[in-house]
DNA sequence: ATGCCATGCGTCGCATGA
């Protein structure tokens, strides 16, 4: 099973790309975030054309994750348990909800579409939000593997977050901005705290997987890698080949965003490459 | 410090992005 995770920027804006690049990838499980609508909006047909049904959680123009899939998406989760909100609190306090997680359980394996907060800048009170919305996810995510240790567990997608020096092309750049922050950094090693690793580090040590559409920074090659896929240890075991697709930076409209992507070997695929045994 | 691109909304100026 193929399964990828792509801040599109845009679904609307680039909805041929997407499902060209799904079709020519092989993909059988594409995370997106930012897709920047509601379900209304959504343009289903050229994903069912592509062979791909698709569920989302978008709200508004901002934000917006969603899954395409070729395989039976089960157990649907909008947002996770404490997920906070961000913006002007209502008549009772409450503030408003973003689109920003979704989970689905795919051939038994559990994935999350995440596009974390930006955070903006370090005394932004979204800076504040973006580490609550990150601590949240992760008391989330101890519970499910307290309850689920056997299960394939993944958190994908745009983490917003450089957790190495090496994931900025330069790091004085950053200087007192976020992404680098070492409370951010702190929130992502949470995630390895409970045994969830990135399954692409160790296959694609170098690269980056966005770079600013100002600036020249992908002509130039300056650009951050922020998106992950951060697999339990019952996923690591899965994994057998991963890869960055530096080449949908290219070309006309792309994302600022690149999909990365992750094989996984499952009990439930053919094995005819395999030497017959028995018989 | 910056909004140099790019997106969407709602009417061409603003919010957002990392």
């Amino acid at each position: 099973m193929r399964v990828a995770t792509w801040n599109v920027n845009s679904i609307r804006a680039r909805v041929g790309r997407v499902t060209d690049w799904l079709v020519r990838e092989d993909i059988d499980v594409l995370a997106m975030q930012e897709i920047k609508c509601k379900e209304t909006q959504f343009p289903f047909e050229p994903f069912a054309e592509a062979g791909y049904e698709v569920e989302l959680h978008g709200l508004n123009q901002w934000n917006g994750v969603a899954f395409a899939s070729r395989l039976p998406m089960e157990d649907l989760t909008v947002g996770f348990e404490g997920v906070p909100g961000f913006g002007k609190p209502d008549e009772n306090g409450a503030l408003p909800a973003e689109a920003r997680a979704l989970g689905v359980t795919v051939n038994g394996v559990r994935l999350w579409s995440l596009y974390v907060p930006n955070g903006r800048d370090l005394e932004n009170a979204h800076y504040t939000y973006k580490l609550e919305w990150l601590k949240q996810l992760a008391v989330d995510t101890r519970k499910w593997i307290a309850e689920y240790p056997e299960q394939p567990l993944a958190l994908m997608g745009d983490f917003n977050i450089a957790p190495l020096d090496t994931d900025v092309w330069d790091l004085a750049a950053f200087e007192g901005s976020t992404h680098i922050s070492p409370l951010e950094r702190a929130a992502f090693a949470e995630f390895e705290a409970l045994g969830l690793a990135d399954v692409v580090r160790p296959l694609v040590p170098t690269g980056y997987t966005y770079w600013d559409y100002k600036q020249l920074r992908f002509p130039r090659n300056e650009g951050m890698r922020i998106d992950f896929i951060m697999g339990s240890p019952a996923f690591q075991q899965l994994v057998s080949d991963a890869r960055i697709d530096r080449n949908e930076r290219k070309g006309d409209a792309p994302s600022d965003h690149v999909p990365v992507v992750v094989d996984l070997e499952l009990d439930t695929e053919d094995d005819d490459d395999r030497p017959m045994i028995f018989g």
